[in-house]
DNA sequence: GTCTATAGTCGGATAGAC
DNA sequence: GTCTATCCGACTATAGAC
């Protein structure tokens, strides 16, 4: 089930972590579940990582990096194959999230802790992200800002926010979708990404004035 | 700051629940915080709610009641005055949630426990609220339903998770856009709920057909 | 680098006086 | 219905042997 043999310690005690935060949250989960998940000892966490708090920055960064180069590897591929066009664009926001979420690697946990890390708002990780990955999410307001020159900047935020929020929640298995126990896990975040491209570029495409009554 | 006279010891102790779990989730909030923030006895939560899982459940009773009800009125309004026209559902299903998000009832602290609620996914609360509220979601799927009959059944659940994907996370004060120092709360949640319900229903409009290449 | 043992704190829950 | 006092388990973190 977890992580046991021929991974460091250290490896161990992150994808145990990873686990058991995506079922938990991080107020509840404590060391000691994910030491004994990770059979390794109590203090080994304290030693490798010095706090809790160090250890759930530390399970971020490991997959965060990975994700946000895949996203803007695929930005720059986008931009350049298909310049204007706003689905190529989306689909490099949405899909390297969607495909960590199938990844073997146990990136599946990850992005339900990603979702809890937005409900946990208050928290120092908040800003720890803010600041580390901030920048992914300006280069993709500016790609998006290119291909629907009408938005205007505050509009344009607005909308990315609906996107990210349709994203976590979608990512997260909240929500009404549940997968068909026929279909594989991998053409069911196929067809999530699909779906939510062609959501949002409609979305994003949408009319700008600003009009509170009827169609 | 929080409620503290006239109230009774129960709605005291709900009240500073409600604001301490939208702060710091269930997990990271303790009774002893909750009771001192109320103003009352460690002893008094038992005796009202028998332990902190029957609180955090009540909790969302009394605040969903009330959402529900205004949600539903509000669909049966737009179903009867604007017969076919998407907008108005769409303005039923989030106006509520925002105003809730701005009462001075303290309100605005439950929108962020929803939130949490969502991150929270395992727990039992899960299942409470999907078994008590899970129907006002069913009769928003038929309204829209009817107005967009091209959208396919498991299209129409996709979009309805965006939707309250995106809800939830603008809710929530999450993302990029913070409300500026000048607006007053009542504008900026006034804003929100115009450029959500424009998203979305474009979004929800969006060409059904199944293609994964260019628009 | 990994262990045992423990310090020191805080958690939820309850018993019983008033 | 509200209080004081307390039980007891779980928590993070660390000290110190190996």
């Amino acid at each position: 089930m977890s992580a046991t043999a021929q991974f460091s310690t250290k490896d161990r005690i992150l994808g145990a972590a990873e686990e058991l935060f995506a079922q938990h949250g991080f107020a509840g989960t404590s060391l000691r579940q994910v030491t004994t998940r990770a059979d390794v000892n109590i203090a080994a966490v304290n030693y490798h990582f010095g706090s809790k708090e160090n250890l759930v920055n530390e399970v971020f960064r490991r997959r965060m990096d990975e994700m946000s180069g895949r996203r803007l590897a695929q930005l720059k591929a986008a931009l350049q194959q298909h310049p204007g066009e706003l689905e190529p664009v989306l689909a490099a926001f949405v899909e390297p999230a969607l495909a960590m979420a199938q990844d073997r690697h146990g990136g599946g946990a990850f992005i339900r802790v990603i979702a809890r890390a937005y409900a946990e708002k208050n928290d120092s990780l908040r800003k720890f992200l803010s600041d580390q990955y901030g920048h992914v999410l300006r280069d993709f307001a500016k790609a998006i800002a290119g291909c629907v020159p009408a938005l205007g900047k505050e509009q344009l935020y607005w909308r990315l926010d609906f996107l990210s929020g349709a994203l976590t929640y979608a990512m997260a298995d909240f929500g009404l979708i549940k997968r068909p126990a026929g279909l594989p896990e991998a053409a069911h975040r196929a067809r999530a990404a699909r779906e939510l491209i062609r959501f949002a570029a409609a979305g994003l495409q949408a009319d700008t004035t600003d009009s509170h009554s009827k169609a």
